[in-house]
RNA sequence: GGGCCUGUAGCUCAAUUGGUUAGAGCAGAGCGCUCAUAACGCUUUGGUUGCGGGUUCAAGUCCUGCCGGGCCUACCA
């Protein structure tokens, strides 16, 4: 047995996610996670919210409420969606918890020891309007280029010239549109990870099996103009974690607070403390996951997020734990996804374009979701949702591939044998057995390494081929005819073709889990266990009783469709 | 501007990293079946691999030049 640790990139608060981050980081997460813990494996599946930073107290002001309070709430509904979407997390934290403000702190302090962290004085532009300094973004006026007025302070989206904010003409406040701002002097901490490239490229080096997406990002940020650059790891803001030297003050750093990706990725740790703390567990509890020291050296560490994180992943947070020499678990593994469009243009949370986590399981089951999203995953590049490829897919693959499979076998069953499975002499069962295992076999075996590479796609073609597998089946053994002459023969195709729905609850489990359990309900099957050999197709003995289940997955009529694909056509109100 | 990714059948994607005749699913056509959600099975039609050069015994795969799509570019997160 194995020991796995998996985080899925944290979704930020300050709103309801769409389905490109739904499927970018922590479906196929969850995924995972569920088939390893199936497969026996000992498995720590952590996520939590992001929550500071600017555009956090900006969506918050706007709420009209206080930034904890908002983040409190925002909380709640991400965590009730994530159980809507099935998402099996050992525990969904908050970057804002007091466990995550110690370690921010504590690695803060570890680095300052090392040599790792220089202040800085710079000037940043200060709003007395909006009473905040503002990001770069945050500031608009007219491109010195190109004439466009509603450039930012970092780049003209018009002209694509990067810009520096003093360079802008008539700049304002993107917030509040005062022009009231002034440049001032601020001082702040600056993480060193210049000092760390040769120690990241090495690393970087070992990881031969990545992504070619994930280690050609982080390459070029380490070699790029004059390789990788030191990173501010502090902001002057009000909601964060407080900027302090492990348990000490930082002296001259009063009221200002860690940069959000700096404190971001050490929440996957403080996940595992909060984990421990809620459940009454020891520090030894969350440490054999985490320090090497403590237990964790024979844990793998398996990341999953889309590409724009990959950055933080691969160099960032790696230098924090690098620097920080303290016997901390660094990712094994990255899993990276593109991007998910939405009828021919991006997917956008600030344009409302899109379909959103709440409205999706509003319309419609969640393995609806699941299977459409896990089966077409951006692996090799942005993939693309229509439509009609949503409703062609999902009638074809759940409804009419594996819902009508069930649907058939346990009606023919009940009405020439009963609600239960029938007895045949023992010679004829294994025959039917031998037969259909040579097919579902080598399907499985493909099944599971595709699964245990994180192949998402290609699995979930392997496992739609074993239920057709079902159907071609009970094609050629056709207990119908077969019943007319020889129903100890029939009796014998009946129970195996039973018994291989029994095992699609359970094979399907990772992609469709709540299907899986409804069937599982269906057929009693209390036995998750995943199969190995022939005999699994006996699981369920003679006289083993189930009930038909109701339709396993209705149709997406034209209608809906249509209605659909007009309701989301615009922005979200 | 720079870097990286990408372009394969009407649609969504494969192709063991240079190796036989480029494969699946959907859609289309034909046949079969009647247990089933008008479902299922079998057979089958679709390709000058974006375009032009080049390297090689051999190129979807490598090089090069165009054309198109995308991402990143460090203070959004």
């Amino acid at each position: 047995m194995a020991r796995i640790l998996i985080t899925s990139a944290i979704p930020y608060i300050n709103g309801i996610k769409h389905l490109g981050n739904l499927v970018g980081s922590q479906l196929p997460a969850d995924l995972y996670a569920r088939y390893m813990r199936q497969r026996g494996h000992e498995v720590m599946f952590l996520c939590a919210t992001d929550e500071h930073g600017t555009p956090a107290e900006l969506a918050a002001a706007k709420a009209g409420k206080p930034v904890a309070e908002f983040c409190a709430e925002m909380h709640e509904v991400q965590a009730g969606l994530a159980r809507g979407f099935r998402l099996s997390f050992d525990h969904f934290g908050r970057s804002s918890s007091p466990q995550n403000h110690q370690l921010t702190q504590y690695f803060a302090g570890r680095l300052a020891d090392a040599g790792l962290i220089e202040e800085v004085s710079e000037r940043q532009v200060y709003s007395n309007a909006d009473g905040r300094f503002l990001p770069d973004r945050y500031i608009e006026g007219t491109c010195p280029n190109c004439g466009y007025d509603k450039a930012r302070g970092d780049q003209c989206e018009n002209c694509t010239k990067q810009l520096d904010p003093t360079d802008l003409i008539d700049p304002r406040s993107a917030i509040s549109g005062s022009t009231d701002l002034e440049v001032c002097e601020t001082k702040h901490l600056y993480l060193r990870q210049s000092a760390l490239r040769d120690q990241l490229d090495a690393w970087i080096d070992t990881k031969s099996d990545w992504p070619v997406l994930t280690t050609s990002i982080a390459k070029k940020w380490l070699h790029d103009g004059d390789g990788l650059q030191d990173r501010g790891i502090t902001r002057d803001l009000n909601w964060g974690v407080p900027v302090r030297k492990g348990t000490e003050d930082w002296p001259g750093m009063e009221g200002k607070v860690f940069y959000v990706w700096f404190d971001a990725p050490i929440e996957y740790i403080a996940a595992a403390v909060e984990w421990a703390d809620a459940n009454g567990k020891a520090d030894a509890d969350w440490q054999r996951w985490w320090r090497t020291d403590k237990g964790a050296d024979d844990v793998r560490y398996v990341q999953f997020m889309g590409k724009d994180n990959v950055p933080f992943h691969t160099l960032s947070f790696p230098a924090t734990i690098m620097g920080a020499d303290d016997n901390w678990k660094l990712v094994d593994y990255i899993k990276s996804f593109n991007y998910l469009n939405y009828d021919g243009g991006q997917f956008s949370t600030s344009q409302g374009r899109g379909i959103f986590q709440d409205q999706a399981l509003e319309i419609l089951p969640v393995d609806y979701w699941r299977w459409w999203l896990l089966s077409h995953a951006p692996e090799s590049s942005d993939s693309e949702f229509t439509w009609e490829n949503f409703q062609s897919s999902v009638n074809k693959d759940l409804a009419d591939v594996l819902g009508n499979f069930v649907s058939r076998i346990t009606k023919f069953c009940r009405s020439k044998f009963g609600e239960v499975v029938p007895d045949a002499p023992a010679d004829l069962a294994r025959a039917e057995r031998d037969a259909l295992w040579s097919r579902i076999g080598p399907l499985l075996k493909e099944y599971e390494t595709q699964m245990e590479a994180m192949e998402v796609r290609k699995s979930a073609n392997t496992l739609r081929a074993i239920w057709v597998v079902g159907n071609e089946y009970l094609q050629e053994a056709a207990p119908w005819s077969v019943f007319k002459t020889d129903a100890d023969r029939a009796a014998a195709i009946v129970a195996t073709a039973l018994n291989l729905a029994g095992l699609y609850a359970i094979l399907s489990a990772p992609f469709i889990p709540e299907t899986s359990e409804t069937l599982g309900r269906a057929l009693n099957v209390t036995d998750f266990d995943w199969p190995s050999g022939v005999d699994d197709l006996a699981r369920l003995p003679a006289g083993h009783g189930f009930v038909v289940p109701d339709v396993l997955f209705a149709k997406i009529s034209d209608e809906d469709r249509e209605a659909w694909q007009e309701r989301f056509s615009g922005t979200r109100a």
